[in-house]
DNA sequence: ATGAAAGCGCTAACAC
DNA sequence: GTGTTAGCGCTTTCAT
């Protein structure tokens, strides 16, 4: 492996010199970059990255955590993510916790120890000391957590609520009245939010809440299919299901139309995220749209802006920014037999 | 930031010593292991592996350069490579190129900077020397890539030729006669398999060639919804398509079903990867399986096993493996109408 | 503008 | 068993 400690003894230069080069330092005679850049060329050689991190304390490198790239929401986040890294020099280690607070200990830990400048964190499981003591060793940005017990960092979340309302009247203006929430896991903030919007709608509309119409999946298209199968068991069912996200109702389309009603024409479905297999089933889902690309893009670029202030010891004002959904109109969505509605 | 030296200084023993006690060395007394270690927990220490992977150039870290985690085909590849990369203590830098030779080599030279331990590099669009050159430099192996040119290399393939024979001996079963193919791109080593595959299948059962039942897609699900319009257009048109991935294969069906033909009852759909949505679609996509998280695991193993070699100076014995895939029977495939067939 | 040299935090070889 | 020490390859003063 070359050094540059060669390169200087092939270019008859200092190691200085090489570093100032390398480094596009201004002061360096045209003569002596010729002689350098040659030299670079002639013995190939690359930085060793290890060294220059230790020397800066910065490794270009960035941490992703996420609770699983398996799940189609991510992949898309993951993507814009790595995309904006790599256009400001930076690498992107993947880590997937599981939603497993320990798992997530650890990944943080090791990010740490590798020097990662950044680290996002997505639904994070720990707690707020915790996640505020991330702060003394690198950047980091959370996405979709709730911001009231962590003023001193940046959020990145969705309009949850909003994108609740929206999927709840449209509901409502299709004649939708016994209308099944089949909510995510509520340790998570969004499913929290989602089933608190879809309670709100409810009240303020003068709809009596159903238990019975309230079941909690757990995110995969099967949580989502079992919670439907349960849903239409019931003497009075629903005639619309608004599903947390796509996944469950996917599954959840699966087991209407397992029971033979025609979506939408005996039944209506709404989902939450717009992943590609929303639009690409049959009938195509309508759902509320997040910014799954853009979430990765803006949490990067949050990163980039924390160590640019950090690096010019500036300080760094956080902030919350609140992303906004939108409702995509698709074929699953219908008006309400009159017969059940 | 603390420091070995300082947890030396604390522990009142020599920095030699911290590091026998970090790195589980025999020789060190209990006495002084403990308290070496209560200073670590004391002054919270956190090692720098910057520091040591210049020290001892290897850093735990793995490549993994992929065409696009937005494909529904990587993530479970990614998710198995980092599950396996975590298992043995390594960490993963996640990599998209978009099928862009000149961004796979920026990647692999931003990772053999970062030093990392090894590279996985899936459908490689670099040519055989930039590919051994890697191995100078770490670890290497390639997935989805023509083996012939590379007898150095440990490579991971799919048994693309059995498993598309799987998918036309079952349509052929079904009585069907005129089977189209919708293939990949051709400069991707699987998708010309696939193609091979269909056309020595044709070739065996004296079925004539029709080059107007042969399209070219993209992989993405859009592709396969033109290809099958194409298709269905033809005066003669086929009755079964067998698509080289599960997206087009479900773009597609799409087609088909706008059509107003039955899947299964008019027409046949079979489909490669075993995508999650080809279970969740309606009719459920028959497809032929490839073991994409085992595909990740059986990277890293072998990135591993590569690395203990290097690290013992023993000659590592490079291999080609192949691994099986498996017909997965569902609905989108029936018998052929006699009408047509 | 250039060279010399210190040192980032760690491991490993060596002497005791 | 423990302490001392010499680098790993680089950046960054500080003289010159």
């Amino acid at each position: 492996m070359t050094t540059m400690k060669e390169v200087a003894a092939a270019a008859g230069v200092s190691l200085g010199t090489v570093s100032n080069v390398l480094n596009h330092h201004p002061s360096v005679t045209e003569e002596n970059r010729r002689k350098v850049q040659e030299a670079v060329q002639r013995l190939k050689y690359r930085p060793n990255v290890a060294a220059r991190t230790l020397k800066t304390k910065t490794s270009k490198s960035l941490g992703l955590i996420i609770p699983d790239i398996t799940n189609p929401f991510y992949p898309e986040l993951a993507r814009g993510a790595e995309d904006a890294a790599k256009q400001f020099g930076y690498s992107l280690f993947l880590c997937n916790n599981d939603r497993s607070a320990e798992k997530e200990r650890e990944y943080i830990n090791i990010l740490v120890e590798k020097k990662v400048d950044g680290i996002i964190l997505v639904k994070p499981g720990i707690g707020a000391e915790e996640i505020l003591d991330i702060r003394g060793q690198c950047a980091a940005v959370l996405v979709d957590v709730h911001g009231a017990e962590l003023p001193e960092c940046d959020i990145i979340n969705v309009d949850d609520r909003g994108g609740a309302l929206k999927a709840m009247e449209l509901l409502y203006g299709l004649g939708h009245r016994r209308i099944a929430l089949i909510s995510g896991e509520l340790e998570a903030m969004s499913s929290r939010t989602r089933q608190q919007a879809y309670l709100e709608f409810l009240g303020s509309h003068g709809i009596p809440v159903d238990d019975r119409l309230v079941k909690r999946g757990s995110y995969d298209w099967h949580s989502g299919y079992k919670c439907a199968v349960e849903l239409l068991r019931n003497p009075d069912p629903p005639t619309a299901i608004f599903a947390a996200n796509d996944l469950m109702a996917l599954g959840a389309m699966k087991a209407v139309r397992e029971r033979q009603l025609s979506v939408p024409g005996d039944f209506s479905l709404v989902g939450f995220d717009d992943v590609d297999m929303a639009s690409l089933c049959a009938p195509p889902l309508t759902t509320v749209r997040q910014p799954k690309y853009e979430i990765g893009v803006l949490g990067v670029e949050t990163l980039i802006r924390q160590i640019a202030a950090a690096e010019k010891k500036e300080a760094h004002q956080p902030g919350t920014v609140v992303l906004d959904t939108e409702l995509i109109l698709r074929e699953s969505t219908g008006y309400a037999r009159q017969s059940s509605g």
